[in-house]
DNA sequence: TGAATAGTGTCTCTCAGACAATATTAC
DNA sequence: GTAATATTGTCTGAGAGACACTATTCA
C-alpha cells in the first residue's frame, strides 16, 4: 500500500456480499448438461446450486482464477473454454443482504470429468431440460437460462461448441454437439464451410469407426482465438 | 437476515474492493468521445478516470442504479443506453489491493448533457483519439479500449448507435454515427434496408433540412428492444 | 441552373440452406 | 450386395456492397 496516499476509509461503504459462480456446460448423448454442486453452507444449505464461493484475496490473482479454482475442486479439471457472462446483482437474491455474483460460463468435454464427479455425491451434471423439477439455490435457474442463451447465440457466429468435445472430434460429432446447443439441425456443409474458413482446425491423419465410411478426426490448433463469423446459422 | 439459518462468518475472506465503473460514450462532431471525471479521492487524486464508485448498498437496488446514479451525478441525466461491459480484477489495478470493478457501457446523445458538463471543471468529454496522450487512473485506459472494440462489434449487427443521437434523427446522422464508430464508410441503401428490417423506428411528420433535400425524420418505437441482425456489415 | 444532400433501383457477391450424388466402411 | 455414415457438388435464396439514377432543396 502506497503510504503516501490520503488515509481512505474503507468503512465508509458497506462492501457488498461478492462471489464468484460458473455454469459449467458441457454436451453428453445429444443433452446439454450443466454442473450442480450440493451446497454446504447456509443460506441454501443442501440446495442445488452453481459451483463458486467467494474470492481469496491473498491467493486468488483474479476473478478468472476464482472460477478456475472453484470448478477446479468440484471436477478436477480446468475447463476448455471460460469467459465472462454477466454479474447479477440486489438486495433479495441472497437473504444475508446486497450481494453481487459474477458468472463465468465455462465448457468442458463430459469425458473429462464424467469419471471424477461419478465419486462424488455432492456434484452432478443435470438436463437442461430437467431443471424446472429441481429447486436450486439463489437465482441460479435465471442464471443458467441466461448462460443457455448466451451459448446459444455464440454457437451460431462461432465454433465454441467445439470446447464441449476431446481434443479429437469428427465433423459428425461437432455437428451434433451443436444441435443440441441450439436445439435444431444444422446443415453438414455448412459446418464444414466453417471449419475450413475458420482456420483454427488441423486434420489428424489418423481417422476413426462411426458406423460408415471412416470420419477424419480433427484438433484444434494450438495457441489459435476463437473466430467470430459475419453470419449467423439460422435459427 | 433469516434468523434460522446457521451463523455465518463474514470475515472468514477479505472482501475485495469492488467498485461500479461507466464507460460513456457519445458521438460530437464526427469524434467518438467519452466522459471522463478528474478524481477527488486518492487513489489517483487529480487523474482523469472513469465515472464511478462504490456501490450504496442501502440506496442502491442493483449494480445497474450504482451505475445510472454515478452518471447521473455527473451528467445530469441517465444515459439512452446501459448495458454491463464485464468486470475487471487483479491485485494490482488499485493500490490499496485486489479489487474488482464491474464496468458499464453506456451511449447519450452529446446534446443532452453538453450544456450541463459545460458547467462543471471536473468533468469533460475526450476524443478516443487523444486519450494516449492522457495519464490516467487505474486501468481506464485499457477498459475504455475494451469498451470501444465492443461497440465497435454492436455498431456492426445492431442499432445501438442511434442511442448516440437525440429524439428525432435522419438516415444521415445515423449513418455519420455509425461511420464514426466503426471508423470507416458504410452503405446508406444498407442502412436504410436495416432500419425497415429492423421494425424499431417510426418515420416522422416533419422533414428537416440538411443542405439539400429534405431529410426524412425518424425516432425509436417506444418500448422496443435492440434487434440483432444475423450478418455484420463488412469491417 | 448547379451544388448538395436524400432516397431508389438494381446488379453483384458471399455464404447459408437444401439436397442429390458419390465414397467408404461393416455386415 | 445393403445399411450407415462421410464427403462433395451445386443450385437457390437472403441480404450486404457498389453505384448509377432520380428527387428535392437552396443559393
Amino acid at each position: 500500500m502506497n503510504p503516501k496516499m490520503t488515509p481512505y476509509n474503507i468503512n465508509e461503504f458497506k462492501n457488498p456480499l461478492f462471489t464468484v459462480d460458473s455454469v459449467l456446460f458441457t454436451v453428453e448423448h445429444n443433452c446439454l448438461k450443466v454442473l450442480l454442486v450440493k451446497r454446504a453452507n447456509e443460506p441454501f444449505l443442501g440446495s442445488w446450486g452453481l459451483p463458486g464461493g467467494f474470492v481469496n484475496v491473498d491467493a486468488d490473482a483474479t476473478t478468472d482464477i476464482t472460477a478456475l479454482r472453484n470448478l477446479k475442486e468440484k471436477t478436477n479439471v480446468a475447463p476448455q473454454y471460460l469467459e465472462q457472462l454477466q454479474t447479477f446483482s440486489n438486495t433479495s437474491r441472497d437473504p444475508r443482504g446486497f450481494s453481487v455474483t459474477l458468472v463465468y460460463f465455462a465448457l468442458i468435454a463430459a469425458q473429462q470429468v464424467s469419471s471424477h464427479i461419478a465419486t462424488i455425491d455432492e456434484v452432478q451434471w443435470v438436463e437442461l431440460d430437467k431443471l424446472n423439477s429441481l429447486s436450486m439455490a439463489f437465482d441460479h435457474k435465471m442464471i443458467i437460462e441466461h448462460a443457455k442463451q448466451r451459448l446459444q447465440q455464440k454457437a451460431l457466429y462461432s465454433m465454441v461448441p467445439v470446447y464441449c468435445l476431446p481434443e479429437y472430434f469428427t465433423v459428425g460429432q461437432l455437428k451434433s454437439v451443436i444441435e443440441t446447443i441450439i436445439g435444431k439441425t444444422i446443415q453438414r456443409k455448412s459446418l464444414i464451410r466453417r471449419i475450413e474458413a475458420a482456420n483454427m482446425f488441423e486434420a489428424i491423419d489418423e481417422k476413426v469407426k462411426s458406423g460408415g465410411r471412416l470420419a477424419q478426426q480433427y484438433k484444434v490448433k494450438s495457441g489459435v482465438d476463437i473466430v467470430h463469423f459475419e453470419r449467423n446459422l439460422s435459427v
